[in-house]
DNA sequence: TTGCTTTTGTTATATCGTTGCATCTATAAC
DNA sequence: GTTATAGATGCAACGATATAACAAAAGCAA
């Protein structure tokens, strides 16, 4: 259990660390954005899938030199940064990675293909992410922001705190 | 109007470019901060009090070298980067200044003194910002993160898009 | 093939933020 | 006043993040 639709409010995978088989987690997110590049008719390239993997390597969100690192050490080629933001750009532009503002990171997105806005669990203890959606909350904002007269585009949400194994990692070692 | 606790769920003079006397906000919130400082038994020294004004210089983020900049024209002195990060270190601490991550900038709070977490509307045309405090969102975030398991220590929200004045502005241009 | 568009390579540079250590300054004890 | 201490600042170098500008290559269609 606990793979796909979730808890109540969330979605994804939500701090599966090992609770699952991320080797298939990664094959269908891949699959995933294949599919979604062959019907809007955008090309996912080599460089944009090897992006892509290594950003869904994990669910902690990499850097973009963390990123870059990785290509070095995988290809005999030595890219370069500019390689890097700009496959980033596309996979954000697909819906398919988000940018962790707070983090200056990226990170792979359980839900591309439905607009959506989402919220990020970061752990500040393991650097865990997870993806959660609470239309409500956004819908709140929305409304408050609307009242004053502002015109929302896009809605960042950005939750720092502890996962579920850490917070009872810490519980249990006598806090 | 519109100055101090504003329309329903904001706070502080809420995209009041113009509508309002900078110089008084200014200064007042100046007073508030020489208050609490010394209240606290924390010195607001005549560089932490430079970088807050600067950062109160209007209701636009600004980067830390921005800040520097200003501080080397208004000085003759040559400070450099540590100067302008611990001060706004310091102010942030004390919950005088917020820092923007979607824009690595820093603008003042309305709010200071009360423990908040702020939600932050952001005018991708103008550059202003409000601070809004919506604590249904806030509880709303907070529940469904629990529901996870994620134990949450720190809300950041920013909302991108148009102020009232960009967004007639815009309406009014034919669009 | 040719011509066109998109993607990638490459170099350099811009922007944002920190480390480490020396020096100064406020404060208080002596 | 002198001295000891902690806090704050000055300063130089560096590290991390991101973009600009232009050349080369690759995909694609006529
Ligand atoms: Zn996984
Ligand atoms: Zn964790
Ligand atoms: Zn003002
Ligand atoms: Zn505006």
């Amino acid at each position: 259990m606990n793979r796909g639709k979730a808890l109540h409010g969330t979605v994804g995978p939500s701090f599966a660390r090992g609770a699952h088989d991320h080797t298939v987690c990664l094959e269908e997110a891949v699959q995933r954005a294949e599919a979604l590049c062959e019907q809007r008719g955008v090309r996912l390239t080599k460089q944009r899938r090897d992006v892509l993997e290594i950003v869904w390597s994990g669910h902690r969100p990499l850097g973009a030199y963390d990123i870059l690192a990785v290509l070095v050490q995988e290809q005999g080629r030595k890219p370069q940064p500019p390689t890097v933001y700009r496959a980033l750009e596309f996979l954000q532009d697909q819906g398919l990675v988000h940018r962790v503002e707070s983090l200056n990171a990226f990170v792979g997105c359980p839900l591309p293909g439905e607009r959506h806005s989402c919220q990020l669990l970061l752990c500040r203890a393991c650097g865990d992410s997870a993806e959660m959606v609470d239309p409500e909350a956004v819908e709140s904002l929305k409304r408050s922001a609307g009242t004053a007269g502002f015109e929302v585009e896009k809605v960042t949400v950005e939750l720092k705190g502890l996962c579920p194994r850490c917070a009872s990692d810490r519980a249990g070692a006598g806090a």
